[in-house]
DNA sequence: TCATATTATGAATTCATATTCATTTCACGC
DNA sequence: GCGTGAAATGAATATGAATTCATAATATGA
C-alpha cells in the first residue's frame, strides 16, 4: 500500500511534467505555428532540458500530433452532441454557432491551434498533415453539418442551397469571428457577434422589405454596372 | 540601334528567366507552403542552378515577398474598383462576390498562395509576416467592405449587423468556397456556388415563411433540447 | 546509509537547407 | 576567331535546428 502510494506519486509527478510541456508547446505552436517554434524554445519556456522533452515525445512531430489530436477530440465531443440531438434543424445550427464560440472561450490557445492547422478545406497540405485525427474530426463535423442542412431543406425549413456551400461558409465564417474575438479581448461584444452571425445566416443581410422585392429578380437583374 | 536591340535582347532574356523562376516558385509555395519548399527544389524545377536564383533574389524570403506583393496588388486592382464604383451597396457586394471568384479562376496558383498566407485575420503571425504589402491589401479590402456595408445599413438596405462581422464572414466564406472549387475541378458547379453564396448572404438560409414567423421568437425559443 | 531504478540533463552529433563565390559558359561587338 | 563583360553554375561553406546519449541527479525501499 505504501509502495503503491509512492509509486503513484512518481507517476503523478511525471504526468504533471508531461502536462507542463504540452501546455507550453500548445501555447507556442498556437502563437507562432509549427515551423516557427524550436524544441529549444519549448524546453526553455517549460524549464526543462531538451533531453527531457524527448523522454516524453519521440519527436517534434509526435508532440505536435498529440496536441492536435487531443484538441480535436475535445472539440468533437463538445460540438457533435448538438448536431446529433433531437432538436429541429434550425436549433441545431443555432446551437452549433453558439457552441463553436463557447468552446473557444474556454481554452482559446488550444482552439486557435486547431483552427490554425485546419484553415480551409486544404487541411491536408502543409503543416497539418501530421494529425489524421484532426483532419478526420474536421471532416466529421462538416459532414454532420451538411446532413443537418440537407434535412432542413427536405423539411422545407431551409432554402435549397448547396449544403456544401452552406456548411463551408458557416464553418469559415465562425473561424474568422473566433479569431477576431481572440484579438480584441472585448468580452461584451462576443454575445453581440454571436447574435449577428445567427441573423446573418438565418435571415441574410437584406432588410425584409428589400428581401421580398429583390428575391424574384435577384438572379436576372445583373448586367448593369 | 543594332546595339540597342541586342542589349535589349539580353535584358529580355534575363527578364524571362526571372519570370520563369517566379512562376515555379509561386507554384511550389502555393502547393506546399513556404517552409516546405527548398531553394534546391525551386532551382531544380525551374531548371536553373541555385546560384542563378541568388543572382535574381537576395534570399528565399525576398523571393517569397516579391511574389506575395505582386499577387496582392493584382487582387487589389481587380477588386477595389468594384467596391469604389457608383453602384448601390447591394450591387457592390454582389460584384465583390463574383469578382473574388473570377479573380481566382484566372490564376489559381497565385490566389491560392495569397489566401494561404493570409488565412484568417491573424495574417501577422507565422509565415505571412514577410509581406507587409499583402497584409495591407487585405486590410484595405476589409475596410472597404465594412464601409460599403455600413453605408448600406444607413440607407436601410442592409440589416444593422456589425459590419466587422459581416465583412469577416463574407471574406472567410468566399475563401472557403474558392478553395473547395480549387479541389474539385468541376467547372459547372462554380456558377451555382456563386449564386448560392449570394443567396446565403443576401437572404439567409431560412425560407421566407419561416423567416417572418421565426424572426421575432428566434432569440427566446431556445432551452428545449 | 546504501544500492537500484527512474528521471533529468545538455553538450555533441547529425541533418537539412540557405547562402556564397571562384570558375565556367555564353553572347556580343570587333 | 578573339577579347570582354554579363550570366549561369554548383561544389563548398555556413547556419540553424532536431535528435542522441553518456552522465548526473534524484527518489525509493531496505
Amino acid at each position: 500500500m505504501a509502495e503503491k502510494t509512492k509509486a503513484s506519486r512518481r507517476q503523478r509527478e511525471r504526468q504533471r511534467h508531461r502536462t507542463e510541456i504540452v501546455d507550453v508547446a500548445m501555447k507556442l505552436f498556437a502563437e507562432k505555428g509549427f515551423h516557427n517554434v524550436s524544441m529549444q524554445e519549448i524546453a526553455a519556456e517549460a524549464e526543462f532540458a531538451i533531453g527531457t522533452i524527448y523522454n516524453f515525445f519521440d519527436s517534434k512531430e509526435a508532440l505536435y500530433r498529440e496536441i492536435m489530436d487531443e484538441v480535436a477530440n475535445n472539440v468533437l465531443s463538445l460540438v457533435r452532441p448538438i448536431l446529433e440531438s433531437n432538436a429541429d434543424e434550425q436549433e441545431k445550427l443555432a446551437g452549433f454557432i453558439r457552441a463553436s464560440i463557447l468552446v473557444f472561450r474556454e481554452n482559446s490557445a488550444a482552439i486557435r491551434l486547431f483552427l490554425r492547422a485546419n484553415q480551409g478545406p486544404l487541411a491536408n497540405i502543409g503543416t497539418a498533415h501530421f494529425s489524421e485525427t484532426a483532419v478526420e474530426v474536421h471532416d466529421t463535423l462538416q459532414t454532420k453539418l451538411r446532413q443537418v442542412y440537407a434535412a432542413g431543406v427536405r423539411k422545407g425549413t431551409f432554402r435549397a442551397l448547396d449544403p456544401r456551400v452552406v456548411s463551408l461558409a458557416l464553418d469559415a465564417a465562425l473561424r474568422a469571428i473566433v479569431f477576431s474575438v481572440a484579438e480584441d479581448t472585448d468580452e461584451t461584444s462576443l454575445e453581440q457577434k454571436v447574435t449577428d452571425i445567427e441573423e446573418l445566416f438565418f435571415r441574410g443581410i437584406l432588410h425584409d422589405a428589400w428581401n421580398r422585392a429583390a428575391s424574384a429578380g435577384a438572379a436576372s437583374d445583373r448586367g448593369r454596372s
